[in-house]
DNA sequence: TCTGGGGTCCTAGGACCC
DNA sequence: TCTGGGGTCCTAGGACCC
């Protein structure tokens, strides 16, 4: 029998911002969103205190005044780097990990020998906090969905807990809350709690025709994960299939060319993003948004997705794209107060190497757009695509095309309008 | 004008996670 | 006045082909 270990860094943000400022240890920490909207971590004090999660920032600043909380903004270079450190302490443990978020992590063990198990969570613990300074917490179960209860144990423990028999199981999921159950969110708590299912152990006795027809394959892998059978394995494969920049702004937009800027530095973003993971994308999809919170001012939101010409992780083509996607949804007289890119239909650079490209200039927009008119031609919604591969040889492939794309980028300007 | 069925691909949107 | 950002998976239904 197999075992996974769940690994989840406590308050991850409060505690490494707590590091290097050891004066705040005792005290509440949180740490607050992009524009320092809302809050995104709390340590166990500012919990204490009744801070919610994603709690706006403003409708507590008396509350941070009068008890001291100690606020930051968020520093994800910082978490990044840390968690990087975390995540390679634990590697040491088995290379059979997967690397879940930021702060968590899944490991998986092929017995389920519990000193063993409880000495290695133990050292885990040891070895995290002393080499790295995060706290930590470790929960061991059959399966994954269990682990995560057994983390939670673990938490509240403040030690190392392992679900490794009939009898925990069941006390764990008396225990567990529906609401509190990986993959049961606010919608189906909502719905699960009308018809008095009231904790984990309730949700494993429903049957499974009502879990499959009511919640979807997903919710009948979760309860058989619950259940203890595996159906959830380790994921280890790291490659995004999307990858997005937005931000809302710390103002009100009402000129395009504002727009404009932002959202070109966005795709400049995903752009890195892309080479960094050594891939390109073949859409890009953009949207805006007015400020949904005032329900006093007129709303707009739109989005389109674009073909891009051909697989790409070039800042410039992307930026050049978003750019002109944004002159196509833009319209006067809204207040524009978020927008965003985001990339898709990635695939690895090595399948697709155009080398004419490969160093970025002016040049290659006017090169991109006599390739887009020479080849690009739209006849009953298949283009024909003349491509180069990595020996340089030029390929040509039928493509089929949703009408919400385009490869035409003058055309953008007429899409979504 | 009426009359099919099966298969695949694609997309929007909804649910969830941290 | 001020309200985050970045992901994943699943499904229904339409388009299209034979």
């Amino acid at each position: 029998m197999s075992m996974f270990a769940l690994i989840d860094c406590n308050n991850f943000y409060a505690s490494c911002e707590r590091l290097f400022r050891p004066h705040l240890n005792g005290k509440p920490v949180v740490v607050l969103s992009n524009n320092d909207g809302c809050v995104i971590a709390r340590s166990n004090e500012a919990k204490a205190l009744g801070i919610p999660m994603g709690a706006p920032a403003f409708e507590y600043e008396k509350i941070f005044l009068e008890q001291g909380v100690h606020v930051f903004s968020s520093n994800y270079a910082l978490y990044g780097d840390l968690s990087a450190r975390v995540m390679s302490v634990l590697q040491e443990f088995s290379p059979d990990i997967e690397i879940y978020s930021i702060d968590e992590a899944f490991i998986k063990y092929d017995h389920c020998d519990v000193e063993r198990l409880r000495a290695d969570g133990l050292e885990m613990r040891r070895r995290v906090f002393e080499w790295v300074g995060i706290p930590i917490s470790v929960g061991f179960a059959p399966t994954k969905a269990l682990s995560k209860v057994a983390k939670k144990f673990a938490t509240q423990l403040a030690n190392v807990h392992i679900i490794h028999n009939e009898e925990m199981r069941l006390k764990a999921l008396k225990w567990l809350p529906v609401e509190d159950i990986w993959g049961i969110g606010r919608q189906y708590a909502r719905k699960l709690q009308a018809l008095n299912i009231k904790t984990a152990l309730d949700y494993v006795q429903l049957s499974d025709s009502w879990v499959r027809r009511n919640m979807t394959i997903q919710g009948l892998r979760l309860k058989h994960d619950l259940e203890g059978k595996l159906t959830m394995d380790l994921d280890t494969v790291s490659d995004k299939k999307s990858i997005a920049t937005t931000r809302s702004f710390d103002k009100m937009y009402t000129e395009c060319s504002q727009l404009e800027e932002r959202v070109a530095t966005f795709a400049h973003t995903c752009a890195e993003k892309l080479r960094r993971q050594n891939s390109h994308c073949n859409m890009l999809m953009l949207f805006v948004h007015t400020n949904g919170h005032r329900k006093d001012l007129p709303q707009y939101s739109r989005n389109v997705v674009i073909k891009t010409p051909f697989p790409t992780s070039s800042s410039i083509v992307l930026a050049d794209i978003a750019r002109k996607a944004v002159r196509a949804l833009f319209i006067e007289g809204y207040q524009y107060k978020k927008a965003g890119v985001i990339v898709s239909g990635i695939v690895p650079a090595e399948n697709f190497q155009l080398n004419i490209f490969a160093n970025e200039s002016p040049k290659h927009i006017t090169l991109m757009k006599t390739m887009d008119k020479l080849n690009h031609t739209v006849a009953n919604k298949t283009l024909k695509l003349a491509s180069q591969d990595a020996s340089r040889t030029w390929k040509m492939r039928q493509e089929k095309l949703s009408p919400n794309y385009t490869t035409d980028w003058d055309s953008i300007l007429v899409v979504g309008k």
